[in-house]
DNA sequence: CCTCGACCACCAGAACTCTCATGGCGTGGA
DNA sequence: TCCACGCCATGAGAGTTCTGGTGGTCGAGG
């Protein structure tokens, strides 16, 4: 798989090179806006890795640009530090999907194998259940059009019941796949659950996290 | 790859089979020592996952059994959540590495692989630089003979220090490997950094960890 | 020698995560 | 119906991690 890494950070631009060919992909570097436009336009690539604040031409451009032409390459943003440039708008201009800085390394890679997976040019997917949203690349989550503030953990959970919306899921489940260990006291889970409810459910009148006694919790899809 | 799972707690070993297996491994399970036992002399495993505390047999002879039998195969024992059985004791009767729970499902794999890249029946290796010893296994850290209790932070910097010692490393590989994560502030290792010179240094008038200005760190071998 | 800028050390405090203990509530059996 | 037990909810609090700010130190250059 051929990966362009368009990042002027010479620190940033040779981490993403050794970690990507670490995992097996072939990573050619752009250090501009110009430079990689001009890469990605004759260098076939599988998906490109594009930085948005870059010297001569910004990543927004060059999204633009190559979209404009009909290049449909996948493309993974990397947000600004500061909030200069809304990630939303990238999305607009065609961009695939977004991180927002700082981002670990493994989901960056979860995420471009995500890309390379699908159809290039469909956006990455919201989830929902009712009219409670979460997305994933934006970190946000909204009840309607209200925002919700979730610490690291929580939005790890949520994120997990959402993309199992309806079904029961059982604590050592969300242990597994949250907390990614084995063998912790299940009681964590109802500490958070209980966070969640606070946050989620309690504020707007609702109950759409629901305990389901001796098996788990499920998501209510329709709201509560 | 074959792997035998000798655990008794139901829902402990279908999780460990489901995750080994989507890992690409053979699993097969044991629900007590002594079907743990005939399997492994017969089955011809590639590794064993071996509980401590089994019905009819304890992990432990089961383990002693094997190597008495001039049975070489790599076992992983998993500790006992009580403090009931040493694993040190594990060490000396034969297994190759142990883990304490509650553990990561991604350790576990990790060691799995290592335990199967190398000669089977060699001891887990106890970094060491000077006269700091660190046990990644146990998570134990001593100065000389004097323990040193760290956090999960503290300790996971100090193994990867430990692992390059007498290297200089910088903040961005630091931040890469222990942080797991590109972008963050710098000062974060710093403040650990710190945190490390007065457990493992500070106390016993040591300097091993060192600052090389604009370069990184190093952790001298020969205990500073 | 002094100044300046960059880099680093460290304090203080806030945010987050997790453990523990207690009490409520549902379910099934007497 | 009432009780007993297990499952779950929740408050309290401790430990850990991280951020921001301040001040020190080093080296280069005037």
């Amino acid at each position: 798989m051929r990966v362009l890494v368009v990042e002027d950070e010479r620190r940033m631009a040779a981490a993403l090179q050794r970690g990507l060919q670490a995992e097996g992909f072939a990573v050619d570097l752009a250090h501009d806006g110009e430079q990689g436009l001009h890469m990605a336009r004759v260098g076939d690539y599988d998906v490109v890795v594009l930085d948005i604040m870059l010297p001569r031409l910004s990543g927004y451009n060059v999204c633009k640009q190559l979209r404009a032409e009909e290049n449909w390459v996948p493309i993974l943003m990397l947000s600004a530090k500061d909030g200069e440039y809304d990630m939303a708008d990238g999305l607009d201009l065609g961009a695939d999907d977004y991180l927002t800085k700082p981002f670990s390394y493994v989901v960056l890679v979860a995420r471009l194998r995500a890309l390379l997976r699908r159809d290039a040019g469909r956006r990455p997917a919201v989830l929902s259940a009712g009219d409670l949203t979460l997305d994933p690349a934006r970190r946000r989550v909204q009840r309607g059009e209200e925002p919700v503030e979730l610490t690291p953990r929580e939005f790890a959970l949520l994120e997990y019941l959402m993309r199992r919306h309806d079904e029961v899921v059982s604590k050592s489940e969300i242990l597994e796949h949250v907390w990614d260990t084995f063998d912790t006291d299940p009681n964590v889970v109802e500490v958070y659950v209980g966070y969640l409810r606070r946050k989620i459910d309690a504020p707007f009148g609702r109950g759409a996290l629901q305990t389901v006694r001796g098996a788990g919790y499920r998501l209510a899809g329709d709201g509560g």
